[in-house]
RNA sequence: GCCCUUGUAGUUCAAUGGAUAGAACAAGUCUCUCCUAAAGAUUAGAUAGGGGUUCGAUUCCCCUCGGGGGUACCA
């Protein structure tokens, strides 16, 4: 049992014993005490004030006394106003140690049989053009809260709706058709991804021609957008597309091949993975079904020119479109539809979205129009809505051409680090092959780090040039205490030194706020998955790191000549690696052995 | 207009309603004959404004002023 615990409960013994009041134990949650008072932990006793008709500090002084004398692992208190802290004894704090050590898989729920099942979905590129810098925070928040999930006892199936269909795909492929000449990505050396996305945006400059064309001509800009010839021949692609014709889909299939091969090779980079990708192309049609069955069943309503809709006005909306007056869908049916086979092929319990908070409004709906059709997760799916990445100079935008690709960001953080860790000299004696792991390892561990401490519902500032460093609150640097631990513990190794009982040991400071850190770790992570927040995990990890540098700064480990002394922080040492290694592990984050 | 969201040091970010609002970067000053100085120590610097609830408000409620997003046939 975990010292909060024990001290929660202790204290609700205390406080019915002494007032008869009762005090749910989980609603006692003491804090780490603040450094400039003494004690390692906090309880506020303001609660029972009133019950109890004296002063808070006479409150704070009783409940101080019961548990002096009834709580062993208790050795004093004292009280400043209605804070009441408490100091445990020295040695107790070395069986909380030797428990951590003792607990495999220390910080995870075992995932079991009757565990829930989470899906989540993450990614939803377009294959019109390749990943940036909004799919990379996205891909990494999914990640990570799956990864997190996991770890809190749910059984996680990681999934991706891949949009492969629609007016965006036939720009590119009539770009490609019109001036690409064949152009593969075999011919052009380039990344299929990047090649499409560059036919794509041939597309959409020649289509603004053609469009400024026709205004000095004397038309609308309106009308201009949507008469100007290449718009015309996109959309009628697009209905040979729904028409199945041979030609279109062997082309649309061979391009979106190479767009798959190019985000396959961002994805596994990123080590981002699925376990069941889904395809709009096969969900949007199943979506429209759906649809005309909440019809039938009056979910929805016809209007006369033919389209579908839902009314959302007793939930405080408005009516939404479900279906054109053609019989065509909008996206709110695709996700419909997806939801249906998603359905079919796992028994979810809850279904989480990880998508920008642009879309609130689209899950709300979305939410209704589940549970309306039927869906037992509907109602309480789950939009994990993100904040958008701003550049310094606003928000990005392909067509200013100020976006951040994915995978030039990660050849940037990777030879950046690679070019700090040479300045430093981290890299001497190593082999080319461990050179290369080490800056891949930091450079995207800088990346990772950058974009998951953050609050995810907030937007964010990157800034390519200042953002990313590689001192202080940052990757690079939890990363590296995890080396310099591991250093230690090679040494300790070749030098054959063996860990010895530590039982009577008295820990410094130093040593009982690094395992009072290590301690909080398994509630960290259930509040992370609770509240969906990796950013937990990583503001946990860098106090966690923080506190062990100290230990280290003010602490003799090897040279230290008491056996008992030594094998606790040895210990301590292997324990805090450990968690850092779990934690970054949590956020997708890899740390190395050296660096 | 309406709806959602956000406002904390020069900058980027923290803070279940709890103590004197924490870090990092940038600026200044110390510490490597010592287990990896990508480190440690230290100085200066902030809750947009106004009300309310509370023993206690960055946090909850209301108003004002600024960002960002959405707003029915784009995804």
């Amino acid at each position: 049992m975990s010292i909060d615990k024990i001290i929660a409960e202790a204290v609700s013994k205390a406080v019915k014993a002494l007032y008869d009041v009762d005090t749910d134990p989980a609603q006692i949650t003491p804090q780490a005490t603040r450094k400039e008072f003494e004690g390692n932990l906090t309880v506020v006793v303001f609660p029972w004030v009133k019950a109890a008709r004296k002063s808070p500090e006479a409150v704070a002084t009783e409940i101080g006394e019961w548990l002096v004398s009834n709580e062993p692992a208790v050795e004093k208190f004292n009280v400043v106003k209605g804070f009441l802290n408490i100091t445990i004894r020295p040695t107790f704090w070395n069986s909380v140690l030797a428990h951590i050590a003792e607990t495999p898989d220390y910080g995870r729920v075992a995932v079991t049989e009757d565990s829930p099942l989470v899906m989540v979905e993450y990614s939803s590129p377009n294959t019109n053009k390749p990943l940036h810098l909004g799919h990379v925070r996205n891909n990494l928040l999914g990640y990570s809260l799956a990864t997190i999930l996991e770890a809190c006892g749910n059984k996680v199936v990681k999934t991706n709706i891949v949009n492969d269909r629609g007016i965006h795909i036939c720009k590119s492929m009539l770009a490609w058709q019109k001036w690409g000449d064949g152009a593969t990505p075999e011919s052009t050396g380039k990344k299929g991804d990047h090649l499409i996305g560059d036919f794509y945006v041939l597309f959409d400059k020649k289509y603004r021609e053609q469009v400024a064309e026709l205004i000095e001509k004397g038309m609308s800009e309106e009308e201009a957008k949507a008469e100007a010839p290449l718009l015309k021949e996109a959309r009628e692609m697009l209905v040979k597309w729904e028409n199945k014709d041979p030609e279109i889909r062997a082309m649309w299939e061979m391009m979106n091949r190479w767009v798959y091969d190019g985000f396959d090779k961002t994805y596994r980079r990123m080590g981002v993975d699925f376990d069941k990708i889904y395809y709009e192309s096969d969900t949007y049609l199943e979506g429209k079904e759906k649809v005309l069955e909440g019809l039938e069943k009056g979910a929805m309503y016809r209007k006369e020119d033919g389209s579908v809709w839902a009314d959302l006005t007793p939930e405080g909306l408005d009516h939404k479109l479900l279906l054109r007056a053609d019989g065509t869908s909008v996206y709110m049916t695709q996700d419909i539809g997806t939801a249906k086979l998603r359905f079919q092929d796992f028994p979810i319990d809850k279904m989480i979205y990880v998508v920008g908070n642009e879309q609130n409004y689209h899950f709300q709906v979305l939410s209704i129009l589940l549970d309306r059709l039927g869906f037992k997760w509907g109602k309480d799916l789950v939009h994990f809505s993100y904040g958008m990445v701003e550049l310094p100079n606003g928000k990005m935008k392909s067509r200013t051409g100020t976006v951040v690709d994915a995978d030039d960001l990660m050849d940037a953080m990777v030879t950046t680090a690679r070019e700090v860790s040479q300045q430093l000299g981290k890299l001497d004696g190593l082999s080319e092959k461990e050179q290369a792991e080490i800056s891949e390892m930091v450079g995207l561990g800088a990346l990772k780090y950058f974009l998951l401490k953050v609050d995810p519902r907030k937007n964010m500032l990157f800034n390519p040039e200042e953002s990313i460093d590689f001192n202080g609150n940052t990757g690079p640097f939890i990363q590296y205490t995890h080396a310099r631990i591991c250093s230690v513990l090679r040494k300790a190794e070749e030098e054959g030194i063996a860990i010895t009982d530590y039982s009577d040991y008295v820990p410094g400071e130093r040593e009982i706020a690094l395992i009072q850190a290590l301690a909080d770790y398994p509630e960290v992570v259930r509040k992370a998955g609770r509240e969906y927040s990796p950013a937990l995990i990583a503001n946990y990890v860098y106090e966690l790191v923080k506190c062990y540098n100290q230990f280290y700064h003010d602490c003799s480990i090897l040279k230290e000549t008491d056996p008992a002394a030594r094998s606790m922080r040895l210990t301590l040492s292997r324990q805090t690696a450990r968690v850092i290694a779990s934690a970054m592990g949590l956020l997708g984050i890899k740390v190395p052995e050296r660096m």
